[in-house]
DNA sequence: CAATACGTTCAATTTGAATTGAACGATGAA
DNA sequence: TTCATCGTTCAATTCAAATTGAACGTATTG
């Protein structure tokens, strides 16, 4: 069991995501729909990891809201459907770098509150967060690279 | 309590390492290092954030590891100091462009055991990991030019 | 109007990681 | 050598997040 490389990817994925601090299912999904390449109603899902339809529902929707899944509600069916975008680590970078941009905010606040007798911690938090911004600025920079990239290989 | 402004960021810190995937305690280290600009004793880290000697020790070399903190043994104590790095954030970024390439590499290898059945799948996993690649490779060169940013700018 | 199929929510549970306290080994001091 | 100090390791515990099962609401079908 578990020797099919098909498997194997799936449960390579959720603890990929696991590693990203995000739920094992999460990943799992994203491998299956990947692999299947076709929208996917929760219960096709839910079925295919061996997973609850509430843990499918959740995880499909968080991923959802991360762009990294589309609904596709298929016509003749009202069963809501996922599929993944075509390019899913696209989305993951252009995430992660709203989330390096809030935090370069929170930690500029927070550095502001600083007294004056911490003078200089408040100098070197303020450069800590300086980066998180650059950052976000570049990461933003290179996913729209990347998708000039994908576009002029198509 | 905790409406002091520091204690505030320490806390903040930990929230921000464990979207992560990072113990609480590894950001709070982080804080708390990045407040002192100075070398600090395991003894002083674990009692000024009210923490085990274990779990500061475990914590600390796990920053170590990852290049965002530095041993700094002082002369005349033999006990071990900790600060954190110039720019912590960066090596952050390092790192994790080093995993995005292992993670590039895995999914290719999964990607390559699936069978001719599965050829489109095999399409889509491989462009996957092509993104991890190219991921790698953006960061790395982010972090270099930071890193030159920085040396200019002394 | 039932009756069915679906997605969501919520309390309860499970699972896994973080944290601790205690024991240990090593290193330097006396 | 003996004593004290420090860092690490490990089993036990605590804690938080993930996952589930069941109940619910809604929409669709016949």
């Amino acid at each position: 069991m578990n020797r099919d490389p098909i498997e194997q990817f799936i449960e390579q994925m959720g603890f990929m995501t696991q590693d990203d601090g995000l739920p094992r299912i999460a990943g799992q999904v994203l491998g299956y729909l990947l692999i299947e390449g076709e929208p996917r109603t929760l219960a096709e899902i839910s079925e295919a990891l061996s997973v609850s339809k509430a843990s499918a529902s959740t995880n499909c929707r968080q991923l959802a809201d991360k762009g990294i899944l589309t609904r596709a509600n298929t016509r003749g069916s009202r069963a809501d459907s996922y599929m993944a975008v075509t390019n899913p680590a696209e989305d993951m970078l252009a995430g992660m770098a709203a989330r390096y941009r809030a935090r370069a905010r929170a930690i500029e606040d927070a550095a502001t509150g600083f007294p004056d007798s911490h003078a200089e911690a408040r100098a070197r938090v303020t450069a800590f967060a300086r980066f998180f911004r650059t950052s976000a600025d570049f990461l933003e920079e290179w996913t729209e690279r990347a998708q000039r990239q994908m576009a002029d290989s198509e």
